[in-house]
DNA sequence: GTTGGCCGCCCCTTTACCTCA
DNA sequence: TCTGAGGTAAAGGGGCGGCCA
């Protein structure tokens, strides 16, 4: 992820415009840093590729559906299109065709039960039964986690889901069903957050609800009620998890805004460390000459004057002046620019 | 107008866990 | 298989502002 340091105006990057000009990049860094993140375009673009990959999956998840279920879905599914996911009723039967729920490994996910992504049977029924159509992965996913959830609290007690193949992922009372995920199911959570017993289980949110949480942060990084309890029902996360992964966002760009404003710094301080080295060269240089040439004050051609624009000390000027007087300009110079 | 309690939110830090090399 | 580093969700604590009696 590319990031672009701005200072109040998220268009001007600081690095580019140090770059062009150091000297009001200096000035406008002030005494703070402003740490207004430019993320805007570039993260657009990754994410709209993100998101056509997305869409391609689930295209072919899609044909896949179909072609085991000689059900008739959306040929072209909006991804992010969320809506309220309708209350499914109980008891729900899981799918149990070839008895694979939980023990294919969906969606390439290797390492066992990847609630991230839905199976397509899983699919078909919640499909079939519950909802008009909405073939959204996104949507999918989230039947499935609610499913899970449901299907584990209200299930006969110790039920493994687990089957023959690879996964190892069971489903117990009050336990959660999926390590790795850690989309632990509780009594006292329905959204398989965190677990009921001491230790609390992380949970692992799956690429579409970070997607979403990610196209939402990039329209406001603060959430107000409304839009808390909005996306919590469109991710069928609790409002206090939107809110913690926004507090955790927002923690992680101003991490990467500090790492950025430490390169900055650290550029700046070798940039005018170079200058300074150069100065007090140029001085040292115009004393030897001071000293070896006391009655002509006429300095050479190459001489220091001041810069009008930047109040910088120039060394291409033809005009003269007293060595004195110049490197006492040299010298406050100096001695702002180290102050700064 | 001021004050104290309550509430909600945010930030920072820590903890626990997951993933990967 | 084990291990350590890095990433990250979640929780705890403190601060702050808004609201209300």
């Amino acid at each position: 992820m590319e990031l672009g340091l701005s200072l109040g105006d998220s268009s001007k990057p600081l690095i580019g415009l140090m770059e062009k000009h150091p000297h009001q990049a200096s000035k406008e860094l002030g005494l703070g840093f402003n740490t207004t993140l430019s993320i805007g375009p570039i993260i657009s673009t990754t994410q709209r590729d993100q998101l056509q990959q997305q869409q391609q999956e689930e295209e072919k998840t899609q044909r896949d559906i179909n072609n085991n279920s000689n059900r008739t879905e959306n040929p072209n599914p909006v991804l992010h299109q969320l809506d309220l996911l309708p209350q499914l009723s109980f008891p729900w039967n899981p799918p149990s065709q070839n008895g694979n729920l939980l023990s294919t490994e969906f969606g390439g996910s290797s390492r066992g039960l990847d609630v991230n992504v839905v199976p397509p049977a899983t699919v078909v029924v919640m499909a079939n039964d519950e909802m008009a159509l909405s073939s959204s992965r996104i949507v999918q996913h989230l039947l499935f986690r609610r499913d899970l959830c449901m299907y584990s609290r209200g299930g006969s007690g110790g039920r493994s889901l687990s089957g023959s193949g690879g996964n190892k992922r069971e489903f117990s009372d009050g336990e959660g069903y999926d390590q790795r995920n850690s989309s632990r199911v509780s009594d006292e959570d329905d959204n398989c957050g965190v677990g009921n017993g001491n230790t609390r289980k992380k949970l692992r949110l799956s690429k579409d609800q970070s997607a979403f949480l990610e196209e939402s942060f990039k329209e406001h990084h603060t959430l107000n009620p409304k839009q808390k309890l909005a996306l919590a029902k469109q991710l069928n996360l609790r409002p206090r998890q939107v809110e913690v992964w926004f507090q955790n966002r927002r923690a992680r760009t101003k991490l990467k805004q500090t790492e950025v404003d430490c390169e900055y710094l650290k550029r700046c301080c070798e940039t005018l460390t170079e200058e300074n080295r150069r100065l007090h060269k140029e001085l040292q240089e115009l004393r030897a000459l001071k000293t070896s040439n006391p009655f002509n004050m006429q300095l050479p051609a190459t001489t220091l004057t001041m810069c009008p624009s930047c109040e910088r000390v120039a060394t291409n000027s033809t005009a003269t002046s007293s060595v004195t007087n110049t490197s006492a300009t040299i010298n406050g110079n100096n001695n702002n620019k180290i102050n700064q």
